[in-house]
RNA sequence: UGGCCUAUGGUGUAAUUGGCAACACGUCUGAUUUUGGUUCAGAAGAGUCUAGGUUCGAUCCCUAGUAGGCCAACCA
């Protein structure tokens, strides 16, 4: 039927499909590159949906490439969690994982290459005087006393750098290119580094091990990937990446770099992640109120929802700062169509109905979801005792117009039940409403009211001698500040200090006693929650994922 | 005394590659609603950083400027 409005490419979509017509190859190659020194974050999420997104839209590949050059930072736990996360948000890396450590050998005869070529030399600098000459942005560098050292000698060295006869930092692998150039990338950069020290991987089998720039792109080139995607800050890497792999002769893989994603309200940088996770600012990696993926995942946000937001975001050079509310309305989009309905009182007060019969109980229905017809229905006890939430009474409440809820008089409905009055309320002795009375209308039972009786207001409740008792967490966000990128001092005088508190006063509907770790619910008129791993018999825990959109509160605020 | 990149409503992205700026989120109305949710209808909000230039015509091309970002780890 009638195709929708022809879709818009991103540059990169539009540079694939150039590509494509070029007959630049036979199909497309990505690859997601982690280092395994940390936990994902929603900023790897995005990389994460493009590199196997566009792999997928294209009919290409794309390869889970551990970037574990660095034996000081990286351990197999993060391997794990990586995996983890990168299956959850629903990509495939095919039969195995790749490993830049898999190419030492590989990327040893590289460098090796390199300088029988002539354009790679052993350099004993001392870090200081390295530094010294190699200038600055403004300043172009000086060369190297050790730069035009005989190819044969420098072999024989970088030999004996491999087989352990220099300590750390004694001497170094460099690239023959510019000291003047005004790329700091192209003043000889380092390639190889001594580091006596086990690998997560190779143990003790290498104490030289190549830089970023002296393995990514051959690691690229090596898979032979077409489309090497990485963020904005590795665009001044690019002439090397390029000056490498033609040094080489090898794959000619393509860098193309595009923004990262910076969220308000939110920090997403590993190095910061990891200080509230070590300063315990946080209960760990993945604490709900953390943008890792486990921690998102362990909130309630669900994998289809951060594809959706990904989506949405699209892909561009331009460096900026998106808006969480874009994320929390996919969060929210999905979970409207999928999580199941329950009531829940955050606040309980009791709501007596007075013209009850003493131990009668009615069971009443109600579908799990109005928005999904196949979610089935469950059991409601409804008893002459019963909770409500506090907020929705007010001793002396605003005009019928303003306040929809329930007040002396006032009429609403009990969702599901019946639409009752109030009759009355105590106080106790220091003047906090303690119990409300009602009469309900026997003629406007939910599903079969024939009473033609219109109320405005609709109200959550809970039988009081079937409540569930429960923990809420709610989570609020963990910054207060809109735009963490701007600002000056230390980011954690920025952590919003009510961003966990916790509920244990909630009761909940008794449907909810066979709840399940993971499972997700919309409590009416609240919001939607998951329950906690930290649930255990006799006690559940709930997160709250996020509120419901709140057009009351918005205007009274 | 530098080099590179970027600049479109509040936010994120579009604009058939030169034909008087579109979509989503957000905001605001109104309708519907047994969730002040959802859904539906509608509105406001940018004349595309500035100044020149090329052109019949510029968000798009050129020049200069301005603003922001990135670059001097034996990190990635």
């Amino acid at each position: 039927m009638g195709q929708k409005k022809k879709e818009s490419l991103n540059f990169i979509e539009q540079l694939i499909e150039r590509d494509v017509k070029e007959g630049k190859f036979i199909k497309i190659q990505t690859r997601f590159p982690p280092e395994p020194n940390g936990y994902l974050h929603i900023g790897h999420a995005k990389s994460i949906c493009l590199n196997f997104g566009l792999a997928q839209k294209y009919g290409g590949e794309c390869n889970l490439r551990f970037d574990d050059t660095n034996p000081e930072k990286e351990e197999t736990e993060y391997v794990n969690s990586i995996k983890e996360d990168i299956r959850w948000l629903g990509f495939d890396w095919g039969p195995s994982a790749y490993y830049t450590s898999d190419y030492f050998e590989r990327l040893y005869q590289f460098a090796v290459r390199l300088i029988e070529k002539g354009s790679a030399y052993v350099d004993e600098l001392s870090a200081v005087e390295f530094n010294k000459l190699k200038g600055s942005p403004t300043e172009p560098g000086k060369e190297s006393p050790f730069r035009n050292r005989p190819i044969e000698e420098n072999i024989k060295i970088f030999e004996a750098m491999r087989l352990g006869a220099f300590q750390d930092g004694e001497r170094v692998l460099r690239a023959k290119i510019d000291m003047s150039s005004p790329n700091m990338h192209l003043r000889d950069p380092i390639l190889y580094r001594i580091k006596h020290l086990a690998h997560h991987r190779t143990g003790s089998k290498w104490c030289i091990y190549p830089t970023y720039d002296f393995a990514h792109g051959q690691s690229d080139s090596i898979e032979q990937i077409t489309h090497s995607l990485c963020t904005l800050e590795f665009e001044v890497h690019r002439p090397l990446y390029d000056w490498l792999i033609q040094q080489l002769e090898i794959y000619p893989s393509k860098q193309t770099e595009f923004a990262r994603l910076n969220l308000s309200y939110t920090i997403v940088s590993k190095r910061s992640l990891r200080e509230l996770v070590e300063g315990h600012y946080v209960a760990g990696w993945d604490d709900p109120r953390m943008p890792t993926i486990s921690g998102i995942r362990r909130r309630g946000f669900t994998a289809k929802s951060i594809r959706k937001f990904t989506e949405i975001i699209g892909v561009a050079r331009r460096n900026g700062i998106t808006d969480v509310a874009l994320l929390e309305h996919s969060v929210r989009e999905d979970l409207n169509k999928t999580a199941h309905r329950i009531f829940g009182i955050m606040d309980p007060i009791k709501l007596i109905i007075t013209n009850w019969p003493l131990d009668y109980q009615e069971v009443m229905m109600a579908e799990n979801n109005p928005e999904d017809k196949t979610s089935g229905t469950r059991e409601l006890p409804f008893t002459r005792e019963l909770f409500i939430d506090r907020s929705d009474f007010l001793e002396d409440p605003p005009s019928p117009k303003k306040w929809f809820r329930l007040g002396p008089d006032r009429e609403v409905r009990l969702k599901k039940g019946y639409i009752i009055k109030c009759t009355g309320f105590k106080k106790s002795e220091n003047g906090e409403v303690v119990e409300i009375y009602a009469e309900y209308d026997p003629n406007t039972k939910s599903g079969q009211d024939m009473s033609g009786k219109k109320v405005k207001g609709t109200l959550g409740w809970v039988s009081a001698p079937n409540a569930v008792s429960a923990e809420i967490r709610m989570y609020d966000r963990l910054f207060l500040t809109e735009n963490l990128d701007k600002i000056e001092d230390d980011f954690k005088t920025h952590l919003n200090p009510d961003s966990l508190t916790i509920n244990n006063k909630a009761v909940l509907e008794p449907s909810v006693r066979h709840a399940q770790v993971g499972d997700q619910f919309q409590f009416e008129r609240i919001g939607y929650f998951r329950v906690d791993e930290d649930s255990h018999y006799g006690k559940l825990i709930f997160n709250r994922t996020l509120a419901l959109r709140d057009g009351w509160n918005k205007r009274n605020n």
